[in-house]
Formats: C-alpha cells, structure tokens, sequence
DNA sequence: GATTGCTTACGAATACAATCGTATCATTAT
DNA sequence: ATAATGATACGATTGTATTCGTAAGCAATC
C-alpha cells in the first residue's frame, strides 16, 4: 500500500539542497536554485509546498517563514534511483556502473583508501 | 546550439531493450516492455515514432514492418545520468557513489577484479 | 496609518509525457 | 475476391510537472 514516493527532477534539485542544509526556507532554498535555473521565487515555493503535500518535507509553520525539512533520507533516495539507473542503463550489472564511475573523475586518496577497504570487506566475505 | 536530448523515463526503458538486442521491430519491443508494464502495443508504437523524431533511434522501412535502432549511445546515456545523479544524490561525491554501489550487492570475482584493475590504473597516475 | 517589503496561498496557464482509439494500408489465408 | 491479421499513422485525451500571476497577511519603516 505505502506506494514509495518518487521525487521529480525539480524535486530532487530541491532535496538535494536541503539535505545539504538539514533545513531551510523557500527564499534560502530558490537563492541556491536561481544560480542554476532560471525561475521564479513563486515557483520555488509551490514547489515546496507539493513536496509538503506529497510528505517529501515537513514544514515548520511556528514562524512566519516557514522552515522546511526533508522527511525522504537521501540514502533512501539513493538506492531507489542507483537501483533504476543499474537496470535500465547498466543491464543489471552494478560493477559496471562503478566502472563507469570510478572512469570519469580521479577519487581523492582517502576516497581510494575507503573504496579499497570496501572491497576487503567484500573479499573477506 | 546541439542541445543534448535527454530520453524520458518511458524512453529509457525502450533504449535499454534496443541497447540489449542492437536493433528491434516494434512488436518484439512492445513484447518485453509489457513484461513489467501494462500497456497497449500502439502506446509503444507511439513512443518509439516520437523517439525517431527526436532522434533517439533511426528506423528502416524498407520493409512493411519497420526496424528500430538507437542512435544514442549507451555510453553517452549512462554518462549523462550518471553525472547528474552524483551532482543530485551524491553532493558530488563520485566515490560516494561507488561505495553505495558496491554495497548493494556483491559483485561476481570477475567484476571485482575488473574494479580492482581499476584501481590500479587510477593509482599509478 | 500609509507605504514598502517579504511572506504564504492558490488558481490557472503552459508544457510535456503517456496512453489509446480509430483509420488505413499491405499481406496472407479462406 | 473477400476476410482476417498485423503493421503504421495520427489525432485526441488524460495525466502530471512546471511555471507564474495575483491576492492577502504581517511587520517594519516612513
């Protein structure tokens, strides 16, 4: 029954923002959001007030501006989209995906160290 | 000026099956997509006429039933979504990414030993 | 207390995605 | 020839996401 919410494009750019900032208003939210789109502050909000609908946030209404937090867990978000994306564009296959990955940019070392690690404890199994 | 076509959701699930057999008539198309999806053959149809139009796939029509075969690459697609979900879902954290991936499920010998190549190649630069 | 600025609420417009019904044509079987 | 089958074309509908204009409230400032 508790069919699994999917966020939009426009709504995830959103989440992404609050869980960058645990939580924030629409104004803090559209500042980040105009550098890279061009809408309107209204739109920003409707946005966020859906989300609300949708229970993607809550929202703190104490105030007269509105706080919003994220209720989906990224790593919740994470799985279900890293999941669609090994079916439809890797044919099922998750070390291609993180071949693809690991080809397009070079991962700090201390990324490389806990990569590696991951996969002794993955051996070790 | 050559704006980069981003496939919808529907044409993704599409794309992957042309990707999987190289090139495909509507019907054997439609067969595999209504596996897991409810839909009627001329939804199908529909979608992959539109998709020739935005030229996600050329066709052949020299014969009475037409041949599809995509024309975006895989590789260009998985780049594309890939990139954007590290920016969305990962803060931009490629190896954030990596480590959701390979903790999802284990990897067979042969993919871990492609990854930890990898690694190597990476390491040595 | 009027004006200004910033806020939310909300309806409505627009755009785009997805679905399907119906017409039409070609080929094959009766 | 006629009917049945299976294909494309295409308009129209429905659904959903996105966008914005406008109204209204509240608080600070003039």
């Amino acid at each position: 029954m508790n069919k699994t919410i999917r966020p939009t494009e426009s709504e995830l750019d959103i989440l992404s923002i609050l869980w960058e900032k645990d939580s924030a208003t629409v104004r803090e939210v559209h500042e980040i959001v105009q550098k890279t789109k061009d809408v309107g502050y209204t739109t920003t909000l409707k946005l966020m007030q859906i989300m609300n609908e949708k229970g993607l946030v809550t929202r703190n209404v104490s105030s007269k501006t509105h706080i919003y937090t994220p209720t989906l867990k990224r790593e919740k978000a994470q799985e279900q989209f890293v999941g669609k994306m090994i079916q439809t564009l890797f044919s099922g296959s998750t070390s291609q995906l993180v071949l693809q990955a690991l080809g397009r940019q070079k991962p700090s070392d201390s990324d490389l160290a806990e990569i590696k690690s991951m996969i002794q404890k993955i051996e070790r199994k």
